[in-house]
RNA sequence: GCCGAAGUGGCGGAAUUGGCAGACGCGCGGGAUUCAAAAUCCCGUCCUGGCAACAGGGUGAGGGUUCGAGUCCCUCCUUCGGCACCA
């Protein structure tokens, strides 16, 4: 027993990864090994992003490290090749969760935030990412929120100016003159890019807030899900909707996947139409209505308005006005679940008034129905049942004229359009169209639009999806407005010297239930007395947590300065992001708002790109070991903490990677993790005598043999590769078939070994460094050069090739590197196995693919 | 319903982008080492038939283009993600 234990405790030089871990966490943050060099014009930059987190109750869970080790191998990767790499992190530390938890425990947001920042603090640190943590920022940091409010009142005291397309400070605005003092001012509040509107909002009561279009799904909370109703409220808005045309084509300039370009130009969701003008029969009115398909104007054969129009009031004939009441009321009541999920059936009512249509004259009857939207185009629209799929339903239902206009090339759909059997929502020809008779759809369009324009009753008109962006939630947890509303009822922004203007302590973080936030029970902060003497009120409501998040990437290139933002000689360093990575969940929230807010500081000359993040990457989410997604109700959560604990952080990071392609899907296998940890055991034991501790004899300062040689150049190409094109599943397993090979060898040469442990660095760096050290240097490999692979070493002597008859294998050749075409295939032909297959029969054809295989047609 | 991505061994996944399908890892089977086990090392492992050499089949299904298709084209099925009265 007592030898036994002996012998065990003589192994001393076994594969400690815990000590090595920390030992070289602590030399790099000692060292400050990662401290990026601002306006160091004598490297190239380039600069790493990862999406920061919300700092959560939870700590980290497996599908941060995903993200965050890709980064960081490109980030080391970067270094080696020479580049002054700026890798930072941070914290979105504002947030529902912190609140709620205040709520109910009375424990200040400040107080769990901080607690939760330094528990994902340690077990980010603790997978030994390079992150440069003089650079840390935290949204919640009163000198970084300073900014984002500052940002805030430059959005305040901007407008957009149309003809220019970008936006300029509000005293440059145009205003008309003759305006009163009151008008002017309503005038300059009405171009702000961030204004006050009277909106009907997603108003949720179990949260006691509004919530974006964005955070409502299907009609309940994204968060939580719970109800949520439309309701109007005085909001801030910003004026997004000015950049759409912007946020579209200038997807152009990015790299980023196709998937999410379209997903943002969905969202943004540009229709190019015209706007046409219908007169009514009984009243000096018109209606203006949006259409995509003007071409098919004869066959409108009615109108319908939103419930919400404003001149439903006007136009109502009096038998109606009672239905058409009841009818509104209903649908104002309706909640968005209302609309979504069950308003399958369309449901409207007649106004009893009527139209003309202008291209020929008809009277047609005005409906309303809650199936036209107020907050889209006019609020309006021409219904053309025959070839609009939601107007063909709704006419159906009311038995409404249905005209066709349009017909289809198939003589088959032809004919079923004519007896007015389906409905057409395609191009075609134009059809019961007076003198257009005949047109192309295209064709027509262009012609019609000409022709409303001429006689003054339309124009070509572009509409977007895309709604201004309502920025302030019901929350104590986010940041405060810079905004003071005044006893006469103006509203203005505070000076930058006023800033930051911090969050006030409360004892009661509840909503009032009223829409009434936490804030206003801040008595002492609450009310202010201007220079004059006057009373006036703090804004209550805070800004959503998209706010911080829209600028931080900004922020990291020059954090702790207090003067400005940051240095605009350090943005024109570092920006733009060269590689940005983080979840698919951010596609069209968190990137089109940063897009947007980097698009209106450009106009103003903050910053020197037009877009913030050149190249993204999504990385997928990682599922349990069950393939379920995890979740603590299904007990399948894996918890990082351990999975280090027991195999290392360079295991870890070594199996994210090496359990497929960074953007897909993949469950999670403890076993995986161990594959991965038996690597880094084989190589460590390659290079290392577990017995001494010291530096396995086999390895020796030799020259490597030619197969050796060739693999390690191999691989070293291999490996640079595929960190460029993010493909490290098969990085390692290039970096696995030269260990393999290497453990094989009796006399394992030095310089081989050194290579490999260079480019496994980025990937597992503490076993690198380690290995690195005990091979005898001093300082650390963060900043080698990346080994070079020589191109003539890389190539095969010999080559098998595959030889096929009819393109079925038959047998394979081995040929010089060299051998040419006719050579090849002289070989190919002798072949015995290949003679056999060919019967005495003439080829036809002799296909030869140099390196590859030879295929003989007979 | 519309849009986008993807379907390859028992499992995670490779395949120079039209050229030997299944690299690498897991799991499994056999062997070496050991008193025994763990660890490690070696051999095998797509399916079917055969002791074997070998033969045939095989990348969700069906069709097509090609000397040659996991890869390109058409139709369909399944899974995941997004949008969902946006005129």
């Amino acid at each position: 027993m007592i030898i036994w234990c002996k012998w065990m405790c003589s192994k001393k030089g076994t594969y400690e990864f815990n000590e090595i871990e920390k030992k070289w966490q602590h030399f790099w943050a000692d060292n400050k090994t990662f401290r990026s060099e601002d306006c160091d014009t004598s490297r190239p930059k380039y600069y790493v992003l990862d999406m920061f987190p919300y700092p959560s109750g939870q700590g980290l869970h497996v599908g941060h490290p995903e993200g965050y080790t890709a980064s960081d191998i490109v980030a080391r990767y970067k270094r080696m090749k020479g580049f002054n790499v700026l890798h930072p992190f941070g914290w979105d530390a504002f947030g529902l969760p912190a609140e709620q938890y205040a709520v109910k425990t009375g424990t200040s947001p400040e107080i769990t935030t901080r607690k939760n920042i330094d528990n994902m603090r340690r077990q980010t640190k603790s997978l030994g990412f390079s992150y440069d943590w003089d650079r840390e920022v935290s949204t919640t940091d009163p000198h970084y929120y300073k900014w984002t409010q500052w940002i805030f009142l430059k959005l305040f005291n901007s407008y957009f100016d149309e003809t220019e397309n970008k936006a300029k400070p509000i005293e440059r605005l145009p205003v008309p003159d003759g305006l009163s003092e009151e008008e002017r001012r309503k005038y300059i509040d009405d171009n702000r890019l961030a204004y006050e509107a009277e909106v009907a909002v997603n108003w949720c009561p179990e949260l006691g807030t509004v919530l974006a279009n964005e955070e409502v799904v299907g009609g309940v909370s994204e968060r939580g899900g719970h109800p949520v109703i439309r309701k109007p409220m005085r909001q801030w808005m910003l004026r997004i909707t000015k950049y759409a045309e912007r946020l579209i084509d200038d997807l152009a300039q990015v790299d980023w996947p196709y998937s999410i370009k379209k997903l943002q130009t969905d969202w943004v969701g540009k229709s190019i139409g015209a706007d046409v003008d219908f007169k009514l029969t009984d009243f000096d009115e018109t209606i203006r209505v949006f259409t995509t398909r003007p071409d098919t104007l004869f066959g409108a054969t009615y109108m319908v308005l939103a419930p919400e129009h404003p001149l439903v009031d006007k136009i109502t004939a009096p038998d109606k006005i009672h239905a058409v009441a009841e009818y509104r009321d209903q649908a104002a009541r309706k909640s968005d679940l209302d609309r979504t999920d069950l308003a399958k059936d369309k449901t409207g009512q007649p106004l009893g008034a009527f139209a003309v249509n202008p291209v020929n004259d008809e009277k047609i009857p005005i409906w309303i129905s809650d199936y036209v939207l107020i907050s889209y185009g006019t609020g309006a629209i021409m219904a053309v049942p025959a070839h609009d799929d939601r107007d063909f339903e709704f006419a159906t239902k009311f038995n409404l004229p249905i005209i066709p206009v349009v017909e289809p090339d198939d003589p088959e759909q032809a004919k079923l359009v004519r007896q007015v059997e389906i409905c057409f929502t395609g191009d075609g020809k134009a059809i019961n169209s007076a003198q257009f008779d005949g047109l192309p759809t295209q064709q027509f369009k262009e012609n019609i639009t000409k022709w409303l324009a001429e006689r003054d009753q339309g124009s070509k008109s572009v509409n977007y999806k895309l709604r201004d962006w309502l920025f302030s939630r019901q929350r104590y947890w986010g940041e405060p407005f810079p905004i003071l509303h005044t006893q006469d009822g103006r509203v203005i922004g505070l000076t930058e010297d006023d800033l930051p203007l911090e969050l006030p302590h409360i004892e009661n973080y509840k909503p009032t239930g009223t829409g009434e936030p936490p804030l206003a029970n801040a008595a002492g902060w609450l009310e202010v007395t201007l220079p004059d003497g006057t009373k006036a009120r703090r804004e209550t409501n805070t800004m959503p947590q998209w706010a911080g998040s829209c600028w931080y990437y900004l922020r990291y290139l020059d954090p702790l300065n207090d003067r400005r933002a940051w240095n605009p000689e350090k943005e024109k360093y570092w920006m733009p992001v060269d590689l940005y990575i983080g979840g698919a969940e951010h596609a069209v929230l968190h990137l089109l708002y940063a897009r947007f807010w980097h698009k209106f500081l450009y106009d103003l000359g903050y910053v020197t790109t037009a877009e913030p993040f050149k190249k993204l990457i999504n990385q997928g989410m990682i599922l349990g070991e069950d393939g379920q997604k995890m979740s603590k109700s299904r007990g399948n959560v894996i918890n990082p903490d351990k999975v280090i604990a027991d195999y290392g952080a360079d295991s870890m990071r070594l199996y994210e990677m090496f359990m497929g392609p960074l953007e897909a899907m993949k469950p999670w296998s403890m076993q995986g993790v161990e594959g991965v940890h038996r690597f880094l055991q084989k190589l460590w034991r390659a290079v290392i005598d577990e017995e001494t501790g010291l530096l396995d004899p086999a390895v020796r300062d030799v020259q490597a043999d030619e197969p050796t040689l060739r693999l390690l150049n191999q691989t070293v190409k291999k490996v640079g590769d595929d960190i460029e094109t993010f493909g490290f599943n098969t990085a390692i397993s290039a970096m696995m078939i030269l260990t393999n090979h290497l453990s094989r060898l009796d006399v394992k040469p030095k310089s081989v070994i050194e290579k490999l442990v260079l480019i496994l660095a980025p990937l597992a760096p503490h076993i690198a460094e380690e290995l690195w050290q005990r091979l005898g240097h001093d300082d650390t490999l963060a900043y080698e050069p990346w080994p070079a692979y020589d191109e003539q070493l890389i190539k095969e002597k010999e080559i098998e090739l595959a030889v096929q008859v009819n393109g079925k294998i038959k047998d394979r050749i081995v040929v010089s590197a060299d051998a040419d075409e006719q050579q090849i295939k002289a070989e190919a032909l002798a072949n015995e196995k290949v003679a056999a297959a060919i019967a005495g029969k003439e080829p036809r054809k002799v296909i030869v693919i140099k390196s590859r295989l030879v295929n003989i047609v007979v």
